[in-house]
DNA sequence: CACCCCACCTGCGTGC
DNA sequence: TGCACGCAGGTGGGGT
């Protein structure tokens, strides 16, 4: 569910609500998510006070006093809320963290897919450790993409789905970039000239903007940390639009599977070179 | 090394 | 009504 965009929705939606606070415990459902630290590991992290959380691609960082890092991943399906104590009974939810004020922050996920680990002081995350640069560091340039691509036959879409690379862009973002940038999802990514480049990672940081800007995108279940949707699923322009017309030209959207991922487009505005 | 496939889960919509 | 199937916003391990 959650891209760079929503992540960051969440992120400026809690901070307020946890940085400058303690942890007062953690209390843990029956089933655990994909990546879950251990109970006796995660209690680590009662008594100390939340300093910062900070967003790295689609990882949240929860900084604590003593230098934890608690890492939080939501999958395709997670939800962080805070409630007044005592939260309500929700389905699926995997851990609750209570906190100073009355206030607990909620983790819930259907899919499980999610990741909850605390990481001891001094220690990187290695999920994040390996990710690339955030699509808005002034390092990532027209230039610096090309260069990094150079011989490269891999889909573009592809590529920028792969975290490892620029960080945060997810399958929405992926194919509304493409679509504002024109460019094909398959073009192998050694092929684009530097221009391209530009026109593409402007496209995607305007699309990214946008899309933080109108409170993520909510197709089925996103929320942020109060509980609202997005509202950026009524800008988007080519995902999930298989068969309608596209919005510049009428031509019908097409849809095309890569990586086991379905990638939006307009075959027109968007042709293949 | 570069890249792809698939597992990991649950739920929902569709078509028979 | 029921059931089988395909699909879903992500990630990383293992294979080619």
């Amino acid at each position: 569910m959650p891209e760079l965009p929503e992540v960051e929705v969440i992120r400026r939606g809690l901070a307020p609500h946890l940085e400058g606070r303690h942890i007062l415990g953690l209390s843990f459902g029956e089933h655990r998510l994909r990546e879950q630290g251990e109970p006796a590991e995660l209690l680590r992290a009662a008594g100390q006070r939340v300093v910062e959380l900070s967003r790295r691609g689609k990882y949240l960082l929860a900084r604590l006093e003593q230098g934890h890092t608690l890492l939080m991943h939501l999958g395709m399906s997670g939800r962080l809320l805070v409630f007044h104590e005592p939260a309500p009974e929700l389905p699926h939810v995997h851990i609750v963290v209570h906190l100073e004020g009355g206030l607990a922050l909620v983790f819930q996920d259907i899919r499980r897919f999610g990741n909850f680990v605390l990481h001891p002081p001094g220690v990187t995350p290695p999920a994040v450790a390996q990710l690339g640069p955030e699509p808005f560091d002034r390092k990532v340039t027209a230039a610096w993409l090309a260069r990094l691509t150079q011989g490269r036959r891999r889909p573009l879409k592809n590529f920028l789905l792969d975290g490892r690379m620029v960080a945060g862009i997810g399958n929405i973002y992926a194919c509304e970039a493409l679509f504002a940038a024109r460019l094909h999802p398959a073009t192998a990514v050694g092929d684009l000239t530097v221009t391209e480049w530009g026109r593409l990672l402007r496209a995607i940081r305007k699309v990214l903007q946008a899309a933080i800007a109108r409170g993520g995108t909510t197709i089925s279940d996103f929320l942020d940390g109060s509980g609202n949707t997005g509202l950026f699923q009524l800008d988007l322009t080519v995902y999930g639009r298989e068969g309608e017309p596209c919005r510049k030209c009428g031509t019908a959207v097409e849809r095309l599977v890569q990586a086991g991922r379905s990638s939006f487009y307009c075959p027109r505005c968007q042709a293949q070179v």
